[in-house]
DNA sequence: GGCTATCATTTCGCCGTCGAAACGACAAGC
DNA sequence: GCTTGTCGTTTCGACGGCGAAATGATAGCC
């Protein structure tokens, strides 16, 4: 896939979305959401902040809207009652298999 | 290109934005953006308010937007002078290619 | 010329997010 | 058991975007 074709579907892709759950969402707990289903598990609000290079304010705002939305889950570590593990819930995943096969249709209609 | 390896794509450009000017832009900001470069000129306000299922007056302050980082020029149309014709810079050229290339190199990454 | 429609913008009050700093809870080292 | 460090959260003031409604400018029609 060339650069051409790449940018092609994201434009496809980013005016779609406008229209479906995925507005409710800004770039960073789009970010996040993606990380915490398709990144290495566990995941706790350092981590993120680390692979995202944003801050932990920022990741803890983000799972408040994550969490109402209930597309992720808190826990408390019980090895180290400091940490908070981030967890998937059925929601967010059927949410996310959804959005995945409109990027495969998309992308397929854009002859990827 | 399956909707697995897709979504995957679409991990890595979303976590990758947040790095980049793109993390400037919203979600309807980055849509117009990609609406005026790539789709089918001539661009008018109510053009991009229908094309992307959003009100007018959210087009004007997108535009705003985009006007103040010179990603966007507005320009009255001559012809009917109630109309805005919404046109592409140099800068908002080069971005959207090293953008392009950026997308691209992670399909390539990804095995896409 | 006057009436109405259309285009884009501005205004209004409201809500969400921002970075930076302060905070409370827990852990680790001595 | 104190001190220091780490983790996550909350607070603060500020900023920007939101929808809905009002506004100004131009066009079209009779």
């Amino acid at each position: 896939m060339d650069a051409r074709k790449a940018l092609a579907l994201w434009h496809r892709v980013a005016v779609e979305s406008l229209s479906h759950d995925l507005a409710e969402l800004n770039q960073r707990q789009t970010a996040i959401l993606l990380e915490i289903y398709l990144g290495e598990p566990p995941h706790t609000v350092r981590g993120l902040a680390r692979r995202l290079a944003i801050s932990k304010p920022a990741v803890t705002r983000a799972l408040h809207r994550l969490e109402a939305l209930d597309y992720a889950r808190r826990k408390v570590d019980e090895s180290d009652k400091r940490s908070v593990l981030v967890q998937r819930t059925v929601k967010g995943s059927v949410f996310l298999r959804d959005f995945a096969d409109r990027i495969g249709g998309l992308a397929k209609e854009a002859g990827l």
